[in-house]
DNA sequence: TCGCACAATCTGGTCTAACCAGATTTACCT
DNA sequence: AGGTAAATCTGGTTAGACCAGATTGTGCGA
């Protein structure tokens, strides 16, 4: 339970979500968080500021801790990942969506900004990426780097640090998708083809195949997760 | 809010951000911090560990506090807004280019997706909108009402929760835009094309007419503090 | 038995006072 | 002037205490 690579916080969380899961709404006592694990109360109140400013828990003076119902934000879901907590199905289709919008723009801009540097980097991912299928590995954590290195070819950091908390909080999610071995070829293949338009500073093309190559993705989990999709779209008028 | 700890941490920031801009990128000792307001020392360390976890701050064991430089993140941008400390430039221009990428698609999704009480919450910022102009007084925080409510309408709460940050961030700059009553006239009637498209669910429309909306805020910005674009578009190969 | 008032208990919020051990600075001696 | 040893500073962590409102429990009276 008490994962060693595990910070205070995310244990904190952990242990938290799982009580409040169980009993209802209210965590346990901060007197009662302190002694479970064995640190002073001092300590559990920094972390549960931290939680209270990322609005995963509410504190009610005089009356104890609350978990906000339901709630995960841009910073909490990267948390609740490295924590383990598991994410409802309606946020994965949430992330999985802004995931998409983000990075088919993010390819845009990329093939217009991209610096030497970024494409260095996304020539040393992809030949480790080569080597890691080679050897019958899963890309994992390369994807999300190769991913992540095309938004900071944007040269925009606020958009890249944006979407490093959604990958953080995918990344626990990568070794189910990339266990099938042609899952990780195809990756591979259309990271080629992107990143040679990319290369080619061709925004249109490094769009449509962002956009083809992500929709792969999204498919996944709307298999995976089917018959719970976040919101139905409505052609229809009002 | 009107949450009192909220404030704390926002006269601490501040006062933070205006030492280290001055001494260097050390901030003063916790001690220190914690006399100068008058609190305890466990007051100061609960805020510290917030803006930890948001990377404004590194704290370092026996060491000090350092001021992470020239980062600014989606969290701490809001935070930093309501703190009174000024963005540079190429923040500026990153939050706008981020809002604008966000809300051309919300627009998209939003006609496909708006349920009846997104259009009627729509509807009162429009009609309260008019009111405001009437009087002669500006937007302000109805802008911000209208463009989130559409973030709102995609239905995805991550989206949501991730543009309100930025806006949370830019509202303090929002009396400057709309200082000009031919802005806000102009603004309103562009609004009302939205709408109108949204409630049509044009979605091909609603994309357009908000890109030219913000297209307008970006070309402001630019104007105000041109000369400091956050990354030249490079069309020449690399 | 039911209902209400009073008391005991619990809770977050805050503060003062320590101790630790490494980092930093100061002082002193060669 | 150089280098080392001592004094100081710093974040990290703990224990104990008090406050005042919220919550719960108890017992009395109807």
């Amino acid at each position: 339970m008490t994962n060693p690579d595990h910070t205070f916080l995310q244990t904190l969380v952990a242990h938290i979500v799982s009580v409040a899961r169980a009993h209802g709404d209210k965590a346990p006592s901060e007197r009662e968080l302190a002694e479970h694990f064995n640190v002073s109360r001092g300590q559990v109140r920094e972390s549960l500021a931290i939680l209270e400013a990322m609005k995963v828990i509410e504190r009610r003076a005089k009356s104890g801790i609350y978990l906000t119902p339901d709630v995960v934000g841009p910073e909490s879901m990267a948390l609740f990942a490295k924590a383990g907590v598991p994410l409802n199905p309606r946020h994965i289709f949430e992330a999985v969506e802004l995931r998409k919008i983000h990075e088919i723009k993010a390819a845009e801009l990329a093939a217009l900004r991209a610096l030497p540097e970024n494409f260095d980097r996304l020539r040393d991912i992809l030949a480790r990426s080569e080597l890691q299928i080679a050897e019958g590995d899963g890309l994992y954590g390369l994807d999300m780097e190769f991913h992540l290195e095309i938004v900071r070819a944007t040269q925009n950091d606020l958009f890249y640090r944006t979407c490093a908390n959604f990958y953080e909080a995918s990344k626990h999610r990568l070794p189910l998708y990339f266990a099938k071995p042609e899952r990780n070829v195809k990756s591979h293949a259309e990271h080629l083809q992107i990143f040679d338009a990319l290369y080619r500073r061709d925004s249109i093309l490094s769009q449509a195949l962002m956009n083809a190559h992500l929709g792969g993705v999204q498919s996944y989990w709307t298999e995976i997760l089917d018959g719970d999709s976040p919101a139905p779209d409505r052609s229809a008028g009002p």
